[in-house]
DNA sequence: CGAATAGTGTCTCTCAGACAATATTGC
DNA sequence: GCAATATTGTCTGAGAGACACTATTCG
């Protein structure tokens, strides 16, 4: 990749790497889905020190040659069964308070990630359970080590985002309509909108929906037939949706 | 902090470190202020292996029970006698690329730093010389490690941040006026800004600006003398500032 | 038919962008 | 006065929120 010039060679065969202060690093993962109309984190129970017993955030240490987002998503898929390319996957920050972790320095570098309802995840290794919990049921204090605040960023970034990207469509299917992206909304945002002038905004936002031939399916509560749409190419929403103000 | 239960205790005592890929964490920030009209970076020649010569980002190794933003603001009063209380400071993101560094494995995290324009900062240890260099200068092909990526992302996520933040009022001194505050967005954005509009907008948004009683001086340009503010108390702008589209 | 959901149209108010006009300084 | 900057005001068009109304399905 780059070229070492031949001093520096020389440098690099005295260095001590040791002189350095050692830590670990890890990933956390803040996966986010909207499930039965309630914004969910998925969580899992700890089966190992420290923490046994605890619930957390699914993650774990980066392996010494591997990309912090490659690690993040190795665990994705084998704890959870979520690809990559059917969620949306950002990096969150970087948590590292010098106490976070009893054994040793240890920072985390979390990520966030946006996925449709899926099928129950299955346990992965390390962990006992795992499960989706609506957001606003979390104890945030009863978490592992700092996963209370690493939690409270995602959600609170993940409300933002929908305000100015088309990110909500990452949590429905890859086709869907009007109205599942609007509970989709609503779910996260803690607010109903209304129903006609929310479809005005989305169909009229160039980029946003790209319209399907077929309509949808009648639900289970019948009405008229949704037409259907897939994400369209946009990478942000101007002018962006607006959130009710809080209350 | 946390209180460890016994069977916790006797868990620990058995734990080997050891068994964990070992790191290195840094810290890299990305400086940046408004200095005769050019939205600028503080850049540092480094004057020792690796990247001997280059021009970096300040930064550097993390201490062992060091916060990550107590280390990041540490540098930057050391390094460039910016305080704490006089700039805004917030985390970038980590960029940790498994071959970034030629020493070992190294995780950085950046932090991002608006600050008014300074008197020109004293280079620190390890560094030969400091300055500011406007942005759309710097090639970002010639920093050191991945700093050209690390400035990238930090250079957007400000000019996002003056859309929907009070932060541009960050980059002035303790008192300011309007036209103070429209130089710094259209540094930032390098986009000419109706001054009778912005004059409008920023005055007519709660919380963004104080009035101080005391007039400005008379610029060098003459003309009438414009009043002083304050920043206000507002944490984000509601509406936001609207960023030109591109072209 | 009524209930439920989907979608269109209409009105009003806010606000951004364009730009005229006035105010206050130095020269 | 003239040049320069500050500040206020006025018009227009885009768009958000409220909400009446129509469309299409199920039972």
């Amino acid at each position: 990749m780059r070229r070492v010039p031949p001093d520096e060679q020389a440098w690099l065969a005295t260095y001590d790497p040791s002189q350095f202060p050692p830590f670990a690093v890890t990933v956390d993962m803040v996966l986010l889905t909207v499930r039965d109309g309630a914004f969910s984190v998925l969580l899992v129970e700890r089966a190992s020190h420290p923490w046994l017993g605890a619930l957390s955030l699914p993650g774990g240490f980066v392996q010494a040659h591997e990309d912090l987002e490659t690690a993040a998503v190795r665990r994705l898929d084998r704890e959870t069964g979520v690809r990559r390319d059917a969620a949306h996957v950002e990096q969150l920050g970087a948590f590292g308070a010098p106490d976070r972790d009893p054994r040793m320095r240890v920072v985390s570098v979390a990520y966030l990630v946006f996925a449709p309802d899926l099928e129950a995840p299955q346990p992965g290794e390390g962990t006992r359970s795992v499960g989706w919990v609506p957001v606003d049921q979390v104890d945030p204090a009863a978490l592992a080590a700092d996963h209370g605040l690493i939690l409270a960023a995602g959600v609170e970034r993940a409300r933002a985002k929908l305000e100015y990207t088309p990110l909500a469509a990452a949590f429905v299917g890859e086709q869907f309509t009007v109205g599942e992206l609007r509970r989709v909304y609503e779910a996260v945002w803690g607010h109903a909108l209304d129903p006609r002038n929310f479809h005005r905004k989305v169909t009229g936002t160039p980029g946003f929906l790209v319209p399907v031939g077929r309509p949808a399916p009648v639900g289970p509560e019948g009405g008229r037939p949704a037409a259907l749409f897939r994400r369209g190419g946009a990478t942000s929403l101007r002018p962006s949706m607006l959130r009710p103000p809080p209350g």
